[in-house]
RNA sequence: GGAGGCGUCGCCUAGUCCGGUCUAUGGCGCCCGCCUGCUAAGCGGGUUUGGGGGUUAUUCCCCAUCGCGAGUUCAAAUCUCGCCGCCUCCGCCA
């Protein structure tokens, strides 16, 4: 969210940088709103200051035994006059909140133009997509030969995008699991979190997905409450925070959790229907990091460098996109896509998403710190995946296929599933 | 789900029965100053948060805020109703 006067200041420039992604702001429009929502307040304080002496003066006049039924005449109508004044500021004030809620936030300048991931700007690779001398399959089709993975059935339990892993398939989500959270805890300084996956509108909207993606998410009912299923770690670990000051000794924070997620993947029907790549749910490792808003661009390297190291551990090819600022998500000043490559599909694929927000979240989540004269100012937030099990399996099983219809599986995993090796059979050693 | 208790400006706390003198008491902590070889103690002052207005050098004024919301009243921390959270006990349950 944005503070609606840094909006209309000049010198933010938020015309030219919201236009950079297609959305276009009336400033006359905000500057009227703004200024009249302003006026009513003043109106409503005034009239309940004069409401308040007259109140006293009541209560003097009758203590002295005086006449107060001309006084208290005056000060019903001005309770009226109150009532009318403060039902125009509520409904601006709505108007208002409403209104800055929909702006998604403002993109660093450093990003390329563009709105498809065709404009994004490529920053490094590593690896090198490994060469076979015969035609790879995809995960799919190696998942379904070997056995340890079931999309008829999952089919069968919950319909289409969904997954059910088997033997070494459910060895493999669960190592995968305890590998990341043990390089990010031991290696990368996170502290892990095991945190609720059902959340409140309200720290939905702290984080940027309500009110405007809501589309997007599984909603739960039970009696009068009103949930949702999380779509990423992301919500439950940055509205942690949310309504707190953390002071700046302790930032910034760096936080972890697996979680499962769920996304509904409205209108991306015929997008990626097969397999791993789009499903409803899927478990992932998360990254959180909270600092001082000066901070965040220097955060958002080391995130995507935490993203980077486990695909580098597993030896898995991959690159590092800077998104275009129309392809940059709704609360994200700043995107870098890990994209892992994938030979089933003869191509990088997105595996990883590192964002710096800014102050866009912690404005939303009301998460504040101090500068150092001690005011209060909003927390910058980042995230990023690290990483997606069912992605990373995909990327597991392709690459390490085998002419014999094996697949090998990288060291620095093998120590957490206990086999090296599963073949044609779904047998593993 | 049922019964009871509690919720005050960082923490603790007075005030609530009986509405106006609450501009919310006191202590702790913290900040500034005085005193002082230094430190402590002592003394004096300050210290909720959010918003609006005027000035824009500072500063000043106003409004809201006693868990949240609604109501009664000229006037609510105080009375009424609803809700939320926490605690204790009971029921149910993995």
């Amino acid at each position: 969210m944005h503070d609606p006067r840094a909006l209309l200041d000049p010198g933010t420039e938020a015309v030219r940088r919201l236009a950079r992604r297609g959305y276009t702001l009336d400033v006359p429009a905000l500057e009227e709103l703004l200024s009249s929502r302003n006026a009513g307040i003043k109106t409503a304080d005034d009239l309940r200051a004069e409401s308040k002496k007259l109140a006293a003066e009541v209560g003097k006049t009758a203590k002295a035994g005086g006449d107060v039924s001309a006084l208290k005449e005056r000060a019903r109508q001005i309770k009226d006059e109150i009532k009318q004044a403060e039902e125009g500021v509520e409904q601006k004030a709505a108007d208002l909140r409403e209104w800055m809620l929909s702006i998604p936030n403002l993109p660093l300048d450093s990003l390329p133009d563009g709105f498809s991931d065709e404009d994004a700007t490529e920053i490094r690779t590593w690896g090198t997509p490994p060469e076979f001398d015969f035609t790879p399959l995809d995960h799919v089709d190696l998942g379904e030969r070997t056995g340890i993975l079931d999309f008829a059935r999952a089919t069968k339990l919950s319909g289409p995008r969904f997954r059910v892993a088997k033997g070494a398939g459910a060895a493999l989500e669960r190592g995968l699991v305890s590998f990341f959270l043990d390089t990010h805890i031991r290696e990368h300084g996170y502290t892990e979190f095991a945190v609720p996956h059902l959340v409140s509108p309200t720290a939905l909207v702290g984080t940027g997905q309500l009110p405007k993606f809501e589309e997007d998410l599984f909603r739960t009912s039970a009696g009068s409450r009103d949930l949702y299923l999380i779509p990423t770690a992301e919500v439950p670990l940055t509205n942690l925070h949310a309504d707190e000051i953390v002071e700046p000794g302790e930032l910034p924070l760096a936080y972890t959790a697996w979680t499962p997620c769920f996304r509904s993947e409205a209108g991306s029907y015929g997008r990626d229907t097969r397999g791993l790549i789009r499903v409803h749910e899927f478990e992932k490792v998360e990254m959180v990091r909270i600092c001082a808003p000066d901070q965040s661009q220097n955060e958002l390297e080391k995130l995507v460098g935490h993203a980077e190291a486990l695909l580098q551990k597993l030896g898995l090819a991959h690159r590092v996109i800077l998104l275009a600022a129309g392809d940059t998500g709704f609360g994200a000043q700043m995107t870098y896509d890990v994209e892992v490559w994938l030979p089933g599909q003869n191509a990088f694929r997105e595996i990883s998403s590192c964002s710096d927000c800014g102050q866009f979240q912690g404005r939303r989540a009301n998460i504040r710190t101090r500068t150092e004269d001690g005011k209060r100012e909003f927390v910058a937030t980042l995230n990023g995946s690290g990483l997606p099990i069912g992605r990373t399996v995909a990327a597991l099983l392709e690459n390490g296929q085998q002419a014999d219809g094996s697949i090998v599986i990288p060291e620095a995993l093998a120590k957490y599933t206990g086999f090296s090796t599963i073949h044609a059979d779904g047998k593993t050693d």
